[in-house]
Order: structure tokens, then C-alpha cells, then sequence
RNA sequence: CGGGUCGGCCAGACGGUCGCGUCGUGCGCCUUCGGGCGUACGCCGAGGAACGUCCGGGCUCCACAGAGCAGGGCGGUGGGUAACGCCCACCCGGAGUGAUCCGCGAGAAAGUGCAACAGAGAGUAGACCGCCUCCGUCGUCCUUCGGGAUGGCGGCGGUAAGGGUGAAACGGUGGUGUAAGAGACCACCAGGGGUCCGAGCGAUCGGAUCCGCUGGGUAAACCUCGCCUGGAGCAAGGUCAGACAGACGCCGAUGAGGCUGCUCGCCGAGGCGUCGGGUAGACCGCUGGAGGGCUGCGGCAACGCAUCCCCGAGAGAGAUGGCCGUCCGGUCGGAGAGAUCCGACCGACAGAACCCGGCGUAUCGGCCGGCCCGUUCG
């Protein structure tokens, strides 16, 4: 997702839920839809170079989850500051714990 | 070999795999025939600082980019450059045995201002103690009775040698001189100024001679002098397509506005505000440029010229990530007499958004070279 109306949309009346790494909002769609992701991060996570890193790390997180079936889901991922020291294992194990049992029935 | 100093360069390497972005090609689907979407393959895809946005330019628009003042910037000299507040060389001053480093390097003798504390006095200097003449007064001693010597107290003055204060007290040392003193005068030394000679493009340097001239700091205080300087910025600016709906108020050829402050000059017909409505699409600008490299020539150098060769991110809220293997560098631990082997951890600072030239700042480490000092050997 791109658009800031989508943004706005989902993280107002999307469900929300946290874990080290991130805020998670999330809106239920139809099963067949394919599954959308948009990542906000703040200069709060660090400069331009670890907020490159942790949404591109974000990224392949996401995509391993299409990759293993996700469908019918609008997610908007905001990273929390520490982010970028959390290290690649853990933000992944972070939001698969989070997205797995939601996208992937 | 040890220590130091200056400069240049690199920014982990190779491979596999799952992915990302621009472009090209093929295929499929859709099409209002402009193209769009999907997919496969191929090429390419961040930095030395891409950073901070502190200077200087190109480019674009604002009259034709103009004039003056104000304002701002710069400040040894000569050169380099498109230009600079940058770079090079040199000069002066300071630090260092030295290589070398440091200086926001014009003017303080045009004027105004400022300087805590201490101190008598801080810029037209200044008498607290001290030193000295003279006057008054009170003593002591001597006397040839005219006076003389000496001391205390008070007073008018003189004095910058000595003490004391201070970051700094109006040249220094020695002498002449004097009541005591003083560049008042003299010799030497230090500084300043004038004139002349020599070296250098110049800053400046060396020398001769005259003048007793000795007049501290601060200009990142005002100021003076010289030089430079219009404003806004790629959301600049332009082309195309598309949507909607205007209403009211104020100003305006007696000149709105363009255009930071003022004056002039030029262009010149719409401008501003409130409410309401609509759109936030595509393309150009957009990356081949003051570009990089080899060699040669000129120059101490910065740099310039010439031949040849090489250029492969471009954007739209914005593409480089995950995993694995081998090697490289560093640190730590263990084994070994040693060469070495095994294991763990780490590999910085930081992400292009119109483009260049600088400056400043951040940075794990590594490589190369010049020069200086010390030591040893020949």
C-alpha cells in the first residue's frame, strides 16, 4: 500500500496488536483478496540507513508470509523504536507470531 | 630499528539461493490504439563523506536583470579557477631541536567608545610612601654675633630615580647634569618615522643617513579604507490532458501588482480577502558534465593545454534486503617447543532526489609514499 487514505483507514478501525518490534493493525478481508502490507517508520527508530533496514527486513517478513498462503488481510506494521537493534531472528519471529495463525488458516 | 610529522589511496572479496527498482526484449490478457497490467529473460542499480545545508557557481523564472543609497560579505602578497569565504606558493608574527604546525593576518598616528579587582594614578597620565628647594614655627649644637649646621611639625611647590598595586604605569643600561630629578643633554641598545640605495611582479627584506619622535590593548565595539554583492528557487520553469460554479467585499490607468528596505527607472491589468465547489494526472526539465583515466608538454605548486580511451541509478513518499558457503582483517580463549591448528565474536560512519566546485562534521580498520629527530652498523 501506498496511498495515505489507506494508512489512515487502517490504523483507525483496524485490531490492534504489539510485540517488541512493532504495532500491528490489521483489517479483515475477503478470503480470496490478496493480502496488503504498509510499514510506517519513524525518525524515532533511527537515522535514514536502520529505517531503510528495518523496513526492508519488514518487507521480507511479509513476504515470506504470501509466499506461505496469506491471503485476506489489510496490515499496516508501525516499527517501535529498538527495532533495528532487535536483529533479524527476532523481528522475524515477532510478526510471524502475530500474522501466521490470522493470514494462514 | 624506535619516535614524530605531512600527504595520497581503499571502504572487505568471491560464489549460491529467495526477493526489490529503472530500462530493453519475448509471451499472455485488456485497450478509448496513446498505452496499461501480468510474467520470463538480460543489462545496470548509492558515498567518501551520498550527511550538515555553511559558502561559491551552472540552470530557470521574475522589466531588457538596470542605476544609486541602505544592507550583507570578504580582508597580508602573488597566482589558480566558471566562481568562492576554496586551493597553491610566498611574506610577516608565534610555537617546536627539526620535519612541520598555528593566525577569521587591512587601518588603533581620522574620530567616538570600552577595560573587573587592586592601585595615588589606566591614556589630555599620575604625587600614597619616598626624595628636594623655599616659607613659617619649635628645639639642639657651634659662633669671629653677621650667621652656620642639624632635627621635629605645618604649608606653597618641584620631582617618575627608588618602594608599593596591577595583565599593562608612557623605552632600557651607563653617564653628564641638578636642590632633587627628568631624552633636559650624551654614548650604546630596542622600537618608530622621513629621505636615499639595493633585491623582489608584490607583500616584504637588506643597507646607509637624518629626526630624541618613544603616542599600550580592543576593529568577532561603532567606525574608516579597498574589493564583491538584485530576488527567488527543480514544489524553479514549461507542454499536454481533465474536472468544477460561482457569490460577496475591498483596492486599481490619479497606476494595483511585478520587486527584501528606500529613491529612480521599466513592464503593466487585474490583484487581495472570505465562503462555496473541483483536481491533485502524464510528459519535458533529468542527468554526457567546469566529468573521469593513461601518456606527453608548460608550471616550484594549485592548475592549464594536447592526443587517445571510458561513462551503464535516476523517482513516484522514494528500489540494494534475508539465508548459506569459502576466503580476508581484527580481538579473545584453548592446544603446541615452534611453524601452526581449533573455536567464539566483531568488520565502522552512514542512503542519491536538478547538477557541479569547496568547506565542516562522522568514521572499525588497513595499505603506500615524502620528510624530520634519535640510536646502531658499514
Amino acid at each position: 500500500m501506498v496511498k495515505p487514505s489507506d494508512f489512515r483507514a487502517i490504523v483507525r478501525r483496524g485490531r490492534r496488536a504489539s510485540c517488541a518490534s512493532a504495532l500491528i493493525y490489521r483489517i479483515e478481508r475477503d478470503r480470496s483478496d490478496p493480502a496488503r502490507f504498509g510499514f510506517i517508520v519513524s525518525k524515532a527508530v533511527g537515522n535514514a540507513v536502520e529505517r531503510n533496514l528495518v523496513r526492508r527486513r519488514m518487507r521480507a517478513v511479509a513476504r515470506s508470509i504470501v509466499d506461505a498462503g496469506g491471503t485476506g488481510s489489510d496490515v499496516v506494521i508501525r516499527a517501535l523504536p529498538g527495532s533495528a537493534q532487535r536483529g533479524w531472528n527476532s523481528l522475524a519471529a515477532d510478526m510471524h507470531a502475530i500474522l501466521d495463525p490470522a493470514l494462514t488458516r
